[in-house]
DNA sequence: CCCTGATTCGC
DNA sequence: GCGAATCAGG
């Protein structure tokens, strides 16, 4: 198939909305993603920044050379400053005490309810969020179980078939993405799933 | 091994 | 111009 500017402009669209290569290729079908990725630059836009105005200077080609007064004609002064001087302040305090069994609530300290109710993912179909979030004790427990057992992977290693769940606190060291095998079709594992899709019944008459 | 984009080069 | 093959990397 022939690339169409309404076909252009989806791969436009999509690559600047940061999608994939391949992603863009399965979106528009007929094409592989080495298609897409040969059009992408043939367009020239290889570089994602639909706009980027504020273009770093680039340091002054020419060689100013004042020749003003060079007392040594290659004295190179290089006073070697040793660049290092640190020895790694990363201490970082690790250990997590995992034997409170169910002390309170099921929610572990690494766990933050924020990242458990808007785990919101750039170029991937929102799902439909029922307004009223009630995660099931169970579904959260497995969550919880879950968590120790993540691969942790990084922003990097998130594929179609990892769980894109993310786990902790974007603004922190301690952020990851579950990683284990996400359902198919689905950007989640299965204990994400359940807490990430409510079966829309998660309300029954609380009352009786 | 999964994936990513970059590049080459025959068509 | 196109994109498969290949390369380089996470």
């Amino acid at each position: 198939m022939a690339w169409t500017d309404e076909r252009v402009e989806t791969l436009k669209r999509m690559w600047s909305e940061g999608a994939s290569a391949s992603t863009i290729a399965k979106e528009l079908g007929s094409v592989t993603r080495n298609a897409v990725i040969g059009k992408v630059h043939r367009l020239g836009l290889s570089n994602r920044s639909a706009d980027e105005a504020p273009k770093a200077e680039e340091p002054a080609p020419e060689a100013p050379a004042p020749e003003t007064a060079t007392p040594e004609s290659d004295a190179a002064p290089e006073p070697e400053v040793a660049a290092e001087p640190e020895a790694e302040p990363e201490s970082e305090i690790e250990e997590e005490d995992e034997d409170e069994p169910r002390t309170m609530a099921a929610v572990p300290q690494g766990v933050s309810i924020t990242s458990l109710r808007k785990p919101l993912m750039a170029g991937q179909p929102l799902p439909p969020q029922p307004s009223a979030n009630e995660i099931s004790p169970e579904a959260l427990a497995k969550v919880n179980a879950v968590e120790k057992t993540a691969k942790k992977i990084s922003l990097m290693e998130l594929t179609e078939r990892t769980c894109k769940w993310p786990i902790g606190d974007p603004a922190t060291e301690k952020f990851w993405f579950c990683g284990l095998p996400s359902q198919a079709g689905k950007p989640y594992c299965e204990a994400h799933v359940s807490v990430a899709f409510q079966p829309m019944s998660s309300r029954r008459d609380r009352r009786r």
